[in-house]
DNA sequence: CGGGACTTTGAAACCCTTCAATGCCAGTGG
DNA sequence: CCACTGGCATTGAAGGGTTTCAAAGTCCCG
């Protein structure tokens, strides 16, 4: 693994980003280690012991779990600013990897951020606030994977996937998934995804241009599952 | 609502809480508000605003969401212990009930108890805990769901519960919840469950004894979706 | 230009939902 | 005490959706 100190970029501003919590990130980059991945190459192991605590810089992660059967089930997706590697038992119970070339993480070791902020507050009060963020997610996907048809798990997290992208001025945005990850996200094989894909370019909620870019043309009718006729 | 300010239990030990979980969970006793509800009683609105943190004393409550559709999406189970209310957005983004007459809430007012959290390290690191089993807890969720056949989706269930009981030694325990929450905890119909629990019961994998006290009998078969053959 | 990974499409078998009806149980009022 | 009621649970049958297996099509990168 590639491994560098720098500067640390604290992520792009979003709405939700008050000057505490920017000056909370920055008062961690003393302790944190910038590391560079690779696309699927594994950030944080399922069987390591939870030492660290990570944030997203730049590129994007899928955090998984491999079940006995070998079925992969995507768990979370992990998006620039994002932390993960929080965990309350023993062993972290997901693996983490890199989605896309050049991921930037940067790795908090646990001891020293947890001491950082039993006597910062700012920093405790972020660290609280990104993991609540991380229990909305959660929540919100299992919502979406909650939906009886395929095409609405589909268009509910091609919604979601707009929502989180960086620009909030347009319906574009870049798939940063596979079909493959897509169907280990939302619990159905790789060919319904695509099908779904396929009915809901068919019925006009969706437009694509290329196999990875989306454009979001009926959101309205996506959040409500009206392709179901 | 039935509100009074007494001496709150916190809550059985197990083997996850330390004594300094003990010691902080004491601390937020003075700033706490007792309350005891019905089934069906609705605790926190998924539009009221989020101006307090919760914790389940006893009993148990369901968080919720209801779709545009009307279709109601279980999304956690909250026992003994569990903290909910944790919002990062203006709205609450879930509905709480409580599942069990005589359920009872510690109630902590968001503003204190942050203050709290801000003077008193060992409750920040609590409240951290807290957050982090709830991440575990919906990441765990998330792979139930994300089984493809129902039998699996409600074995898997069964064994998350019979985990989450209080008395680790036996595999008896009590459903807390009806059918009709089961399926909507995990997306499927309600005739499903009820064909799924008689098929695991059919094959041997569980055994009921009335239709809430179900015994694990093959823990291991259950966990790996060995029902499909 | 070719290989390899990813995506799409087709067809059959299977599973789940839906609609309908029956069974079960506890609480209520006569 | 018992019939009655309403909510919950179970079972059946039909239709539709999803998975699975198979094969072709597409795209990117070396």
């Amino acid at each position: 693994m590639h491994t560098q100190n720098s500067q640390i970029q604290t992520g792009a501003r979003t709405s939700s980003e008050l000057p505490a919590e920017q000056n909370a990130l920055e008062a961690l980059n003393s302790i944190a280690i910038v590391t560079k991945w690779k696309r699927d190459q594994e950030i944080c192991g399922q069987e390591s012991s939870p030492d660290h605590w990570y944030r997203v810089l730049s590129g994007a992660g899928r955090k998984f779990v491999i079940r006995a059967n070998g079925q992969r089930h995507i768990v979370d997706l992990l998006m620039p600013n994002d932390f993960f590697g929080f965990a309350s038992g023993e062993r972290h119970a997901c693996s983490v990897q890199a989605i896309i070339d050049g991921t930037t993480i940067a790795c908090y070791p646990r001891k020293r951020i947890e001491a950082l902020a039993d006597t910062n507050p700012a920093v405790a009060r972020m660290i609280r606030g990104k993991a609540f963020e991380a229990i909305g997610r959660l929540q919100q996907q299992l919502v979406v994977v909650g939906h009886t048809k395929a095409v609405d798990k589909v268009g509910a997290l091609l919604v979601k996937l707009l929502e989180r992208q960086a620009d909030k001025r347009t319906d574009d945005f870049t798939l940063p998934m596979s079909r493959y990850d897509i169907a280990d996200y939302l619990g159905i094989s790789v060919e319904t995804v695509s099908r779904s894909i396929t009915d809901l370019k068919q019925v006009g909620m969706i437009a694509l241009r290329g196999t990875r870019k989306v454009r979001i043309v009926d959101r309205m009718g996506l959040e409500d599952g009206e392709q179901t006729s």
